[in-house]
DNA sequence: ACCTGAACACCGTTCAAGT
DNA sequence: ACCTGAACACCGTTCAAGT
């Protein structure tokens, strides 16, 4: 795009400048737009994470005020289903034939990947109902896959329901820094800090804490996320009908 | 108290006040402590909401400043999670001897039904590893039905953990309001707005949305809830030694 | 030991006015 | 049609000072 260049429609086609004629009021940057906005708030989110992200810093990253963005998005809440919508577009739809199970957890793998991909995004997507077409294709897909694999429609609709709330919930416990009683953290100073105090506590009151305080604290996210998934998907089994194995 | 008497442990017993003596200037309220800035803050969610909990909120119904609660709560984080650990004590631990299978729902049903007593306070409970001493007794009795269970130690910290997942960011949902590209609204409003977007998509492309439309925005919270803890426990199940009519 | 006022560095959103 | 400045009504937290 041309800022020197008048976009008028109905007039008559554009000459070349008067050499003589001082150029336009030098534009400092490109003119605001949905996808510029879009842009910006990932940047800054990409950057400093999902708390940076405001209608000011996003509006002062593109030079100019807050008040202008709202010619292009509803409220910040608009402008963060787009950034959702966008980071979920890189998620990658499973094409392998393998089985519907595995499908499934890869799908999720792959989801949990993009999301860490983007600092701490994941704490976004809980409150919101996905229905950005990038969502929509993606979700279109896992009812395709459970239905193919014979799930009744139903237990499909709920049990994709369901993953998903898994998936995201368990994302955004691990986008979510260590807090506890106010003390803000990095994970494996939490982890150490949280075994202490598990350790510590009156084994007469908590035996099975006393009991479990290394298998608790132990378990990394990657364990904890397998772990969920496969009892997710095992759910879900149960709603399929047997296949030949199991039926002979 | 009577805040007109000292409270001074090493002076001689007090006196009753000679009647001509002036009263001290009259104490507009009780003095602040942790319990007064938790029970409020808890007054202000129950009546407005999370969102309306805020420290000048707090202190304000406590007729000060905010600077003054930071003497007894270190910051908001940490008075969240006092509100929070106070709310958990409401809920019951069952103690009637039911299948653990039914021990377990029932109580993520308990957990559900306090939390939905306190306005939006699900909003809260995930980004917080709960470590309060309600919460801990509870945890510790939900290890000890699954290891009665006769579930491996592993499955039973793992399973544990996907379980408060679950009905944590299934009520975190329930308690968001219907928030879509931007609008905001009530859930039976949103329900409807969703029904009418699922069913105006292109079904070449969304053959299986087209196929569960129905079904999809049909499921009550109630159902969903219910369907998601049956999967979860079946998934826990999956890991318990078979019973004696299975092993027969 | 406990409380306070004032200040710092922020928010999202609205609205009349400008081009 | 698109952008702006200024204002409104908020935030959490700190810190020196008071009692």
């Amino acid at each position: 795009v041309d800022p020197n260049r008048d976009n008028n429609p109905g007039a008559a086609e554009a000459l070349p400048e008067p050499p003589w004629r001082r150029a336009r009021k030098v534009p400092t940057r490109r003119p605001l737009s949905r996808d510029a906005i879009v842009e910006t708030a990932l940047r800054i989110l990409d950057r400093d994470g999902v708390d940076a992200v405001s209608m000011r810093s996003v509006a002062q990253d593109l030079g100019t005020g807050p008040a202008s963005l709202y010619w292009h998005v509803a409220n910040k809440e608009e402008l963060l289903d787009l950034v959702y919508d966008r980071i979920i577009g890189e998620v990658e739809i499973p094409k392998v034939a393998s089985p519907w199970q595995e499908q499934i957890k890869e799908f999720a793998r792959a989801i949990r990947r993009v999301l860490h991909g983007h600092r701490d995004v994941a704490r976004i997507t809980l409150a919101r109902i996905p229905t950005g077409p990038n969502a929509m294709d993606r979700m279109e897909w896992m009812l395709g896959v459970l239905r193919g694999a014979g799930i009744p429609d139903r237990a499909v609709a709920l049990g994709a329901d369901a993953a998903t709330l898994f998936v995201n919930a368990f994302c955004y416990e691990e986008a979510t820094p260590f807090r506890a009683a106010g003390k803000t953290g990095d994970i494996e100073q939490g982890a150490e800090l949280l075994e202490q105090y598990f350790s510590s506590l009156p084994p007469e009151r908590f035996p099975n804490f006393a009991a479990l305080a290394s298998v608790m604290t132990m378990g990394t996210f990657d364990e904890r996320f397998e772990f969920g998934l496969d009892m997710l998907v095992r759910g879900l089994e149960s709603h399929a009908p047997p296949t030949r194995s199991e039926r002979s």
